[in-house]
DNA sequence: TCTCGATACTGCATTCCGCAGTATGCGCCG
DNA sequence: CGGCGCATACTGCGGAATGCAGTATCGAGA
């Protein structure tokens, strides 16, 4: 047996550290540039995070030094590389988010339609800046190759969604815009037909 | 000046006492069927904070008994709905995604091919089942206009988007089971095209 | 030489979670 | 009419995670 599972967070280091190892700050680069988009956890965390690791003899820590400044490299063992392997055999967690933008449109009607456009556009402008973060970061990879070229394949696939996430969320953000420039206040959707909507919506959870 | 923020859950709940009064059971209830597909909390938090909101004065408490079962009902006070309503005028904080089977996919190439598929068709069937629940929903909304019919807007705003992003996982599910479907393994993609793969997802980026 | 941004963390209070545990009410089946 | 099981209605505890602030050094450029 193993030791005992260790919150999701700790893989998710460990599998940054199977790739190669990585100073705590790197890490929290790292983790900001790729994990964040669907394993967001505070820069904190990160630094915490391979302690743990240690104990568990899953990765072992070695101390370097630029000049006076002290800095902890993290590498992988082997005991750490099959406790990876074995929780990837594992069935995932479902899927969690913390959406703000969505809680304000749900809780709409407790303010003005004014509010409720503004929120929609700034949900509008983070996502078109979400999604030139992705571009750049595809262009560098078709560039270049990235820093592991033999994990492509992953790393098209993750993208893959990442992109379509952001897209879907820029129509939706687009489409609900609209429908709320013809409401008459956040109370009162006048004669805007919902029910038109919702079937709309039944057919494709259907399809 | 209003009282100091709270964390956003708080006003998550406080949205729902805007709907009506509840007691904790039902506003646990009320957060699985609804708020969580975008704030996603454990139930044992929901019984927490209605208890701050108090301390804020935003809600009232009033204790209720069914026999020798005590059970406490909130209810929303003006100031609760003052600060409902200023909340809505402040800009929401990013979206985050805690997404177990993106990070198994994404460090896949340190576990088995086989893994990897199992990990997909996990994936998709639970999607199909968050599918089939939110349909449900919906029809339910269509047939008797629910518990709150003047917010049949803003509940077709929120559906529209939670079956959206239910059906773009199932098709990037799919889609990635086909292309892992032709790799020789779980580190080697084989002839795999991940250039073309990655520039279609530049072009959808840009789009 | 001085400043400014990047590097490299730590401490503290609060939020949040998972799990387990406790106890009552109520409908139904025999 | 007695008991079984599910729904109701929570609480306690330990540990995970966050946000914010604070500390200190290094290296490049003005």
């Amino acid at each position: 047996m193993p030791p005992s599972p260790r919150p999701v967070t700790g893989y998710a280091v460990l599998g940054l550290l199977s790739l190669r190892p990585w100073t705590t700050y790197e890490l929290a680069q790292q983790v900001r540039r790729s994990l964040h988009w669907f394993w967001t956890r505070a820069e904190r965390r990160i630094y915490e995070e391979p302690k743990r690791l240690v104990d568990h003899g899953w990765v072992e820590a070695r101390e370097g030094w630029t000049g006076k400044r002290r800095h902890t490299t993290y590498a992988i063992t082997d005991a750490g590389r099959e406790a990876l392997a074995a929780w990837l055999g594992t069935p995932a967690q479902a899927r969690t988010v913390e959406d703000e933008a969505m809680l304000r449109v749900f809780f709409a009607d407790a303010g003005t339609l004014e509010q409720l456009r503004t929120r929609l556009d700034e949900l509008e402008e983070v996502t078109r800046g979400r999604l030139e973060e992705l571009a750049a970061m595809t262009e560098e990879l078709l560039a270049d190759g990235g820093a592991f070229p033999d994990r492509l394949h992953l790393q098209a696939l993750t993208l893959r969604r990442q992109v379509d996430q952001e897209a879907d969320t820029l129509a939706w953000v687009t489409w609900a815009r609209r429908q709320a420039e013809t409401w008459a206040s956040a109370t009162d959707a006048g004669g805007w037909d919902a029910d038109r909507v919702l079937r709309e919506v039944l057919a494709d959870a259907r399809a």
